[in-house]
DNA sequence: CATCTCATGTAAACAGTTACATGATTCA
DNA sequence: TGAATCATGTAACTGTTTACATGAGATG
């Protein structure tokens, strides 16, 4: 159930949102740890505003609602944190597929590759222009800190992910190859981080 | 429904296997790209029997039970290749989790990021073992050369996480650095990769 | 005036977890 | 002989998606 926590984390920036703006959010970059569909954000507010952790701000005539975190949803954001274990579980339907290509032949193989290159590069440009949107405005607050630290996360992640698209398209169409050889130029320098 | 995959592309490898068996694969870290509960695989191999995508291999006296692929699974596997989108949507429970502590206090933001940085840490001694186990049988199959690449994936993204956990703590620790400087030798180790 | 984005919701179906139940085998 | 692991499953509950419904406001 965190999606109850991905929207106090979200409200507890201080910053009264609609649903439809947390929508915004988690279909994004900006802040995608975790994902929703829209009409299950709408109703786990719902649920969260009766049972206390978040609040109606404002409400219009027609029915657009945005909504504040409560010391109560502050409560139970750091109850969360400090209490409840981490879930490292993973679901990458991306990666299953892409650990599942050998099945295929390699027109095929190649051709899918191409289409998550070019998801991970367009990922990598909608990082980027959020940077230079961040450039202008940049308060460094606790808050602002946390969320460039998830940005520098967000780029490094991606770009080891297409460089190493790269080194598995070279791998799968060419048995002449050695995997090995032909990853040694990311491993090493990954492993230049690691002390 | 991407179980239903995760377990044909187990299967497609061409060994047989029961329901106790893909549970421990789901469970660590060679197969880690989908997560399922062993009850949710048990029922999930019983639908995919009847629905003719696998087929029994073999049922000893009590109910020890082993499956593998049909020539139909095998189709279904190749057909969600091709004609289904990926979904890249993210779940990530414990990235979430670093996005938020800002709401704490400095002395259990740093134990919890000792506790991240420990899970991390096991999980890159459980694949340096896997490669060390695979030194002695490497076989350079396409599976084998698929999974090898995988290997690579899991061992450079875990690398860059401990290395970001570094930085994170002393973003968030000490306010007086600079988060861009704090990144710098991250983001210019992984700019490298990029081309 | 049609289409897109904004904005919210309900209901049914499906996916996934948790708690529970059962019993064999292995190992100290 | 008691505990851990092997091995499979059911039932109730919770989480999530999909299809549908509605209507205002902005853009071309």
């Amino acid at each position: 159930m965190a999606l109850k926590h991905a929207i106090l984390s979200a409200l507890s920036r201080g910053v009264a949102r609609t649903g439809y703006e947390l929508n915004v959010a988690f279909r994004d970059v900006t802040d995608s740890a975790w994902h929703a569909s829209p009409s299950q954000v709408y109703s786990e507010l719902q649920k969260m505003d009766a049972s206390g952790l978040i609040a109606v701000h404002k409400r219009d005539e027609r029915g657009k609602t945005s909504y504040v975190i409560t010391d109560e949803g502050m409560g139970e954001l750091r109850r969360w944190l400090i209490d409840d274990e981490p879930d490292h579980s993973v679901r990458d339907d991306a990666m299953l597929r892409m650990l599942t290509l050998w099945v295929l032949d390699k027109e095929t193989i190649n051709y899918l590759i191409d289409a998550e290159v070019a998801f991970q590069q367009r990922r990598l440009l909608q990082l980027k222009r959020l940077l230079r949107d961040w450039k202008e405005t940049r308060p460094d607050t606790p808050v602002w800190r946390n969320r460039y630290s998830a940005y520098v996360m967000n780029v490094s992640v991606t770009t080891v992910r297409l460089s190493w698209l790269k080194g598995l398209r070279e791998v799968l169409l060419d048995e002449s190859v050695d995997p090995e050889e032909v990853f040694t130029y990311l491993t090493d320098t990954v492993d230049n981080l690691h002390i």
